[in-house]
DNA sequence: CTCCATACCTATTTGTTATAGGTAAGACAG
DNA sequence: CTGTCTTACCTATAACAAATAGGTATGGAG
């Protein structure tokens, strides 16, 4: 279902659950409605991209998870740990490397 | 020997090949290095890179390719197609699309 | 004649997203 | 109390692209 086109994502969704973790503690399903949001609507990440991102953050530390109940249901809250914010500053930090790199050589036109 | 950190890359040595032989007509040993220096040394594919890139855009007929001596040397020289500058045109409006929509999530800071 | 830069090539590995399912619980209509 | 929709979670597999790590051959410099 992801309208993501693919090319140019690697590396994104990473950076966008991060990103918005680092904003305020969120569990998978409304992490997915709030990519699709943050983004306006640029990114519509299916679940299966976004909770496989989560266990793998997870489990390179950079993400600390807990239950938490929730208007009667069980919901798995997710928050970054220290690591995870150095994780996010250096990613942002590569990210802005490959999007000038490409800017410079892209040029006036296209930029 | 490639410097660049992999995350982020996916679609980019295709669009800046694409931008590069659109400015002039080049063989794959020369755009190696005109990707760097156009980069200010941001991106330093190896020829393992740009090499099957080449092939894949011509396979497709994004690209020609003909051979012609140069300094006692043969070398093969690659030009866009027609079909090669409306991709060069919707890649980069998808590259576009992906910047902005990470700047929105990113927001202020890390933008 | 040796070495280095030029010039080209490709098989394999690695890493990531995307797809396409599946499970279960609560809400709400009929 | 039954069916359906949304919420909420999960994972195996496929698809795809870059990176790696080789290899070949030629020309020029020393």
């Amino acid at each position: 279902m992801a309208k993501t086109n693919a090319l140019f994502m690697s590396g994104v969704p990473e950076l966008l659950v991060l990103r918005l973790l680092a904003r305020e503690e969120m569990y998978g399903y409304q992490l997915v409605r709030a990519i699709k949001a943050a983004s306006n609507e640029t990114f519509d990440l299916a679940e299966g991209v976004v909770y496989p991102v989560l266990h793998s953050l997870e489990v390179r530390k950079l993400l600390k998870a807990r239950e938490k109940m929730a208007e009667g249901r069980s919901r798995i809250y997710y928050t970054l740990t220290a690591k995870g914010s150095k994780r996010l500053a250096e990613l942002s930090e590569q990210w802005q490397r490959v999007r000038d790199g490409v800017a410079q050589v892209l040029g006036g036109q296209y930029a």
